[in-house]
RNA sequence: GCGGGCGUAAUUCAAUGGCAGAAUAGGAGCUUCCCAAGCUUCACACGUGGGUUCGAUUCCCAUCGCCCGCUCCA
């Protein structure tokens, strides 16, 4: 038994297969973008249902919600998207490099008055690290920019320069730092390549958004784009949920949808697409001080907390590991093996600003090890963003926190107040905005923090094909070698739940009988009909769609009323009446 | 966006400056059959657009797409 499941067999069974096509494809094809034919829109569906069925349907505390794809340009300036969604990029004519102009330009042209490289060291612990690195990562290279290959490390270097702008270092400077010549660079008068000194072109625009107009008119100010994400229509719409949907912080909205982001490169089949589909959850949560304010206190991780139902004093950490354990649970359940994927917890310097801690659910594609989905802590940036955008209040208010407050004491106010300034000055957050923060904690509001769990449905669906897929050598009665191509779905998963064939096709009674056991089962399965050739070939076709059970109506069907039942992955023969299989396939879609 | 490789049937592969073949898969029929059996039969391809040429699937250019490596991936 084998699994040498390349991508390349893997795309040409579900093309053969009705599972994916290439969009466009009489036409040339489009990059980036697929299709899913009968077989996969099944399956895709089926995914998605089972994701709103675990997510929303089975828990009291997730409301839905269905947005358009096209909202407001200005949710995409308060989210940040259209800032770092549509920066201008330049490329080096000497080493073909593309990099974002804000990131490398800054550096080269708003160059101050010289200053030398052992002092930006030794004054900027941050930039001493960064250089430390490099130089780590520099050994048996030549030592000069093109050490640094991790987009994340420059960023940070520009970061740090950019906290401290009288201590923007000169191109010279720079050049001296990675080793290079600075003498080369001092008298040309074009912005070099900071990797190889080479010339850069001009910034070009760079749209990661699709950008459309709305209304006839094809003017600029008429510009929307088509989201990049489905979860900011979340949190503009948090108000409106919350008001109707008798929920009470905590809980979560859910929603599921195409996204659309202009990839430099999309690649690997249908892994990064330019038109995708997203299955998000914002889970909202109180502010730690507010559970510390209501609980007495606020669990965390090193309380060692048993995840599996939600309690009161849970703190972001607990409910941040809560969903991780959510998800994993889910992607078992969809039949991806524990083995498969792992859990990635990202690095402090590989996590966006805002956030406090992201999971990435890591699946072994055969292209490598990538991200299924991302399960990430944002705190209330998003929604703060929101508010300040807006100008509209997302705030809540909390009756039990209003409780906890009214029954403090001066004394143990003004303590938990120097409780949260100390806190949040030791973070390198304003004294200010701490009581500020505080104060507003004692009337009972707000704004919620929120974990956010975000999964592909084209990943899940790509992850699902690969692990599905196995190629068995088979001997036949006669010794010959046979291949046989089975996908492992499970149940619940799978496009086709059961097929069913007559044994033979000119007997009319064995023939209406198997019609009959159809016509019955496809009312509640999806189900399929095969009378045309062997019946081993019918089997092996199912096989191929990754269909559980196989049902074959034969002669002995006509005098008991049992049938053989097939199944996919033992390809052992049992006879059921048609109750006992209904039973069976219930049992194994629940 | 850059560099390299590649585009022939639904799939996997041949061949060719002069009628493009096969295997598998698919349809119809016979066989009435429990793991791609057999027989008969049918349909299906040179990615697209230019150029060179008497003639281009073949050579050249462009374009689109795929693969690999960069780059990008809030």
């Amino acid at each position: 038994m084998s699994a040498p499941s390349s991508l390349d067999t893997i795309s040409s069974l579900c093309k053969r297969r009705g599972f994916i096509f290439h969009s466009s494809e009489v036409y040339g094809g489009i990059n980036g973008f697929w299709d899913y034919g009968p077989m996969g829109c099944e399956m895709k569906r089926n995914i998605k249902d089972d994701w709103w069925r675990f997510t929303v349907r089975t828990r009291e505390d997730v409301a839905g919600l269905d947005a358009t794809i096209i909202m407001h340009p200005a949710i995409w300036k308060a989210s940040g998207h259209l800032d770092t969604f549509s920066d201008p990029m330049c490329t080096c004519r000497a080493c073909k490099k593309l990099m974002r102009a804000d990131q490398i330009w800054d550096i080269l042209l708003e160059s101050a008055a010289g200053q030398s490289l052992q002092t930006l060291i030794d004054e900027k612990a941050d930039f001493g690290k960064i250089a430390g690195w490099c130089k780590g990562k520099g050994q048996g290279m030549s030592p000069n920019l093109a050490s640094i290959q991790k987009p994340e490390v420059l960023s940070a270097a520009v970061e740090a320069l950019r906290d401290n702008p009288e201590q923007y270092m000169s191109v010279q400077a720079i050049y001296t730092l990675f080793g290079n010549d600075a003498a080369s660079t001092e008298a040309s008068t074009i912005s070099p390549c900071p990797y190889c000194g080479g010339e850069l072109t001009e910034p070009r625009p760079f749209n990661l958004m699709f950008k459309t107009i709305v209304g006839p008119v094809d003017d600029p100010a008429n510009v929307a784009y088509l989201r990049p994400e489905t979860a900011q229509a979340i949190f503009a719409q948090f108000q409106n949920v919350l008001s109707t949907s008798r929920q009470t912080v905590p809980f979560g909205i859910a929603q599921m949808g195409k996204s659309f982001r202009n990839e430099v490169t999309p690649r690997n089949y249908t892994f990064r697409s330019r038109e995708f589909e997203q299955m998000e959850l914002e889970f909202f949560i109180r502010p730690d001080e507010a559970v510390e304010l209501i609980c007495g206190k606020v669990k965390t991780m090193a309380d060692n907390p048993d995840l599996s139902v939600p309690q009161d004093d849970w703190g972001w950490e607990v409910w941040h590991k809560y969903w991780v354990e959510q998800r994993k649970f889910w992607i078992q359940s969809c039949g991806l093996p524990k083995d498969s994927f792992v859990e990635y917890w990202q690095k402090p310097d590989e996590l966006a600003h805002y956030a406090r801690a992201c999971v990435d659910i890591q699946y072994s594609f055969p292209f490598g090890v990538q991200e299924l989905e991302g399960i990430a802590a944002r705190s209330d940036f998003d929604l703060s963003q929101h508010q300040k955008h807006s100008g509209k209040s997302m705030e809540v208010f909390d009756e039990p926190l209003k409780l906890a407050a009214t029954k403090l004491d001066d004394a143990a106010k003004t303590s938990f107040i120097n409780k949260v300034v100390s806190d949040w000055t030791s973070r390198g957050k304003d004294a200010e905005a701490a009581k500020t923060f505080v104060a507003k904690l004692f009337e009972g509001k707000y704004v919620p923090h929120v974990i956010e769990p975000s999964a592909g449905v084209d990943r899940m669906m790509l992850a699902l094909l690969c692990n599905a897929y196995e190629e068995q050598k088979l001997l036949d009665d006669k010794g010959k070698e046979d291949v046989r191509v089975v996908m492992h779905f499970s149940p619940r998963i799978a496009p086709v739940k059961v097929a069913v064939f007559p044994l033979v096709k000119n007997k009319p009674e064995l023939y209406s009988k198997a019609r009959e056991v159809f016509e019955h089962l496809r009312r509640r399965y999806s189900s399929f009909w095969d009378e045309s050739g062997a019946i081993g070939r019918r089997y092996r076709r199912q096989d191929e769609v990754g269909t559980p059970w196989c049902v074959t109506v034969d002669f002995q069907t006509l005098e008991d009323g049992t049938f053989t039942v097939r199944d996919r992955d033992s390809m052992q023969q049992e006879r059921l009446t048609l109750e006992q299989l209904k039973a069976k396939i219930e049992d194994a879609l629940i």
